[in-house]
RNA sequence: CGGGGAGUAGCUCAGCCCGGCUAGAGCGCUUGGUUUGGGACCAAGAAGUCGCAGGUUCGAAUCCUGUCUCCCCGACCA
């Protein structure tokens, strides 16, 4: 492709509204604009891109077994009732305003719809449905670019079958299919346990990558592999250890002492004497949540352990609930249910606010002085812990979600009906797994993991040209001739080819412009070599050049690389 | 939804606090010329209802009120 003719539009200067360097180097190199938040346009450049993505995704799909299909956006609203999903998703799905419609978030009411009494026999199973499509999400506040966007293009797959056997062949062959859709386009990822939240169904896995500009955290061990998001990780860590003697409890007063550091500051004393005190509403009800030292309470390990609504309690509740504000709140004189960490199991000579501002009180006994307390793991995990399966140290950062497959069970197949008969003539539901790949993160990704001062560094396959071809001076006859030349032979060797054929321009705009695209080869062509009947060849990734002799440039390639 | 920031030329921004003539810069763009191995130079030029609406004022990019949009942090997130 000649640049003269393309529209790849790149910038010099960071534009104002990106910040992840995925972002900003996807506008610069001109592969997205931005239409609105969360809402972007596909430059050429940049879906030549996502298309090697889509086709890499398709041949790993179609290699397990996958049937593609494409599913309308636009779907009756009447079948997101059935299953509860309206309510469910809430203002997170588009409603169309002047028809019953809504726009499909995802896709497991379309397919148990298609599926339904068409599947009806257990000779009909297993199947595995996919397709690559648009996805309509209202989210509340896009990021990142494309990474988090409002309509964005998912790879989600389904897989129906018998029985739970069934399923897990199914859902074992999308792990091999995942692994290698995402080894092929060259990214460092690793998988996660995860919690399957609204989705429903029992086990669910993520595939990760390491970025800060992640939405999810998680913990990983180096040596043994474990990872899990933090919603659901654990660690080894050191619990309070009970003392022989238990003190009688003492009141003590700390004016100005609103912390956990306050307070060991204040007293002189180490964190792990000290119960940290947290205030949630359970469906209305008030609960106390008691962690040990500074451990933060992890909500989504609190909501699993409690049935119905929890959120913390506001500040200007706190006063009724407790008798005092944030800082001071503790278990003794506390009239509701009381909960606390594992690792504080039967501590004694603890310290803890007093239910009174500017009050703790020292000398609890959780044993004695808080007899209907009931323990969980509530902890959220933290760098540096020690790994629960091999006990070595455990990394805790943020990660991009790119993949999460996902066993969802019966769920959706009872609540629209599908069902087959069995070898025994008996009628079930047929089983139900759910698998989705955000593709426009596997781009944004990948250039979160290749990238430099100067831009994008593509590799095969996902480099939208094999070759960077410049002519360094399309106004000298020998350039001009030599470099339409090469595009030709380039092209006819089977390379892909981009070629910088624009006679404005000095060298150093058309350099730059090839390092911000970034393709894994340039060859340059200027005067200079030319006189003595060579080229200049660059490695785009390591900088490395090297002048080869224009009838050897072919061979020389393979050296550079 | 809570907190913070920003909307001025295609892009990046200054001007606003402290109202005042014809609203600025750099880059980009157009025309002509010079230049051509790391974002060149000279000359001439095009381009902005200062997000929108209302108000105060002799006079508003600037002050006030409302509103929309975008970005960041948080909440939320299959």
């Amino acid at each position: 492709m000649r640049l003269s003719k393309s529209f790849i539009p790149t910038l010099k200067e960071n534009p104002s509204e990106a910040v992840i360097p995925s972002h900003i180097l996807m506008i610069r190199a001109g592969l997205v604009r931005q239409l609105s938040a969360g809402i972007y346009s596909w430059l050429p450049l940049g879906y030549k891109v996502l298309r090697k993505i889509m086709d890499i995704i398709r041949e790993e799909m179609n290699n397990i077994g996958g049937q593609e299909f494409h599913f309308p956006g636009l779907n009756p609203k009447e079948i997101w009732e059935q299953t509860g999903r309206v309510e469910a998703f809430g203002d997170i799905l588009f409603h169309v305003k002047n028809r019953d419609y809504v726009l499909a978030p995802t896709h497991e009411e379309i397919v148990a719809f298609h599926a339904k009494g068409e599947i009806v026999s257990y000779k009909d199973l297993p199947q595995i449905w996919y397709q690559i499509q648009t996805k309509f999400r209202n989210e509340p506040r896009p990021r990142s670019g494309v990474i988090r966007g409002r309509q964005f293009i998912m790879k989600d797959a389904y897989t129906l079958d018998k029985d739970e056997a069934g399923l897990d062949v199914g859902y074992a062959l999308h792990d091999k299919a995942y692994r290698a859709i995402f080894d092929r386009c060259g990214l460092k990822y690793f998988v996660v346990g995860a919690s399957s939240g609204a989705m429903g169904g029992s086990k669910s896995e993520e595939f990760m990558v390491k970025s800060d500009a992640g939405e999810d955290t998680v913990a990983y061990c180096e040596k043994c592999g474990y990872a899990a998001n933090v919603e659901v990780a654990q660690s080894v860590s050191q619990a309070v250890e009970r003392q022989n003697e238990s003190k009688d409890v003492f009141e003590i007063h700390t004016p100005n002492v609103k912390s956990i550091d306050d307070l060991c500051t204040f007293l002189n004393i180490n964190e792990n004497q000290t119960a940290k005190s947290r205030v949630y509403i359970n469906d209305d009800k008030p609960i106390l949540v008691l962690m040990l030292g500074n451990d933060e309470v992890n909500e989504t390990k609190l909501a699993n352990v409690l049935s119905g609504n929890v959120r913390p309690a506001h500040p200007d509740e706190l006063k009724e609930i407790s008798g005092a504000d944030a800082g001071s709140i503790g278990p003794i004189g506390f009239k509701y249910r009381i909960i606390a960490d594992k690792l504080l199991k039967d501590g004694n000579n603890l310290y803890s606010g007093a239910n009174k501002n500017d009050y703790h009180i020292g000398g609890i006994d959780l044993m004695r002085d808080v007899p209907n307390i009931e323990y969980f793991d509530l902890r959220t995990v933290e760098s540096g812990e020690k790994c629960i399966r091999c006990g070595s140290q455990l990394d805790v950062f943020k990660a991009i979600e790119l993949g999460h497959i996902f066993k969802l069970g019966t769920k959706y197949s009872e609540a629209l009906g599908v069902m087959y008969l069995d070898e025994n003539g008996k009628e079930k539901p047929v089983v139900m797994g759910s698998y989705g790949i955000g593709v426009e993160r596997i781009l944004a990704c990948y250039i979160e993991q290749n990238y430099d001062e100067k831009g994008i560094i593509w590799k095969d396959p996902l480099s939208p040209f094999d070759i960077h071809l410049i002519a360094l001076n399309m106004k000298n006859s020998l350039v001009k001739e030599t470099s339409e030349k090469l595009y030709r032979d380039l092209q006819k060797e089977g390379f892909e080819v981009l070629f910088d054929d624009r006679i404005e321009g000095s060298a150093g705009i058309k350099f730059n412009d090839a390092d911000l695209l970034g393709m894994p080869v340039q060859i340059i062509v200027g005067e200079k070599n030319l006189k003595e009947n060579k080229v200049e060849i660059k490695n785009r990734r390591t900088g490395n050049k090297k002048v080869v002799e224009l009838d050897k440039l072919i061979d020389s390639f393979q050296e550079i690389f």
